[in-house]
DNA sequence: TATCTTTGTGTGCACGTGCACGCAACCCGG
DNA sequence: CCGGGTTGCGTGCACGTGCACACAAAGATA
């Protein structure tokens, strides 16, 4: 404890930026999933299988979620089944097509997802109040967007 | 693949720079961890513990590091542990505290982090460049200034 | 129709990580 | 000196996650 304290003066702004995100991005993460798992013993991945299906008023099958989340496709499946046990989710037989398998909220679980969610953002905004103003978010939100774009179609 | 493509567009500006700041710092780690690990055998936890004793010129405790980094300090004492196996960092008994062991890069340490420093900043350059500018560089240093400090001293 | 390839799903396995415990060394008050 | 509390360290254990495989069903081709 007696020597200084650890730095990174001296990386390019690139790679501080880098950290920076990375660094908030884990810190964040934690903090929410800590709220959800103490309050209401869902882990973050639970809770964004529900948080994507909450938006979709279709069925979804696990593929896409995994495409489109931060979740594999193999995590999904693993979670849904978790999420069924306990009657959140439930299991809709595609019409069209009999291997795949939507998932989607039961009323059960639209409730508990509209209560963890509160939970989410009262943890967000603790995290995020009086710290980001709306350039700040403003900013975040373009830098994410120009991130997220494919370098090719 | 018929149904629409799933959209955040229904929360508040703040829950998606939240996700968006998750997804961009889980996004850039997996490709920073990949590029590490491909070519040089390193995983980003490894990488990481490297990267701060390079910035240290004295050897370091792995409750430091566990305290100053993203990695918990069990998981230092381990990844230490793999990197002294490849003789790429050393053990240094501190001198006034019998329990306390330092940690300290080798030559070859030195050597070998140079080597997989370089790949890091260009897997990151080709996440980067022409995408984002200095003035989104400094936005996100100074929203991960504003996020670090404290609530309360 | 019959066969081969592709797609969707679930799961065994290996690995990384957090938590809690045990142990050794330090500190401190008596 | 010495006994109790504290700190630093490593490790067993449980759990979550990625990868690869197996299986079923759909689509393509002849």
């Amino acid at each position: 404890m007696a020597h200084s304290e650890l730095n990174l003066d001296g990386l390019t702004p690139r790679d501080h930026a880098f950290y920076g995100l990375v660094w908030a991005g884990t810190t964040l993460t934690a903090r929410v999933d800590q709220a959800l798992t103490r309050h209401h013993d869902l882990p973050l991945s639970w809770f964004e299988v529900m948080l994507w299906l909450s938006v979709q008023h279709e069925p979804v099958a696990p593929s896409e979620l995994g495409a489109r989340t931060l979740l594999s496709r193999s995590q999904v499946s693993r979670v849904a089944d978790s999420l069924r046990a306990r009657g959140l989710v439930e299991r809709v037989p595609s019409p069209t097509d009999a291997r795949s398998v939507g998932i989607a909220l039961t009323e059960a679980g639209r409730r508990a997802f509209a209560e963890a969610d509160a939970t989410r953002r009262e943890a967000l905004a603790e995290a995020f109040d009086d710290r980001l103003d709306d350039m700040d978010i403003a900013a975040l939100e373009a830098v994410w967007a120009k991130l997220k774009a494919r370098p090719e179609a």
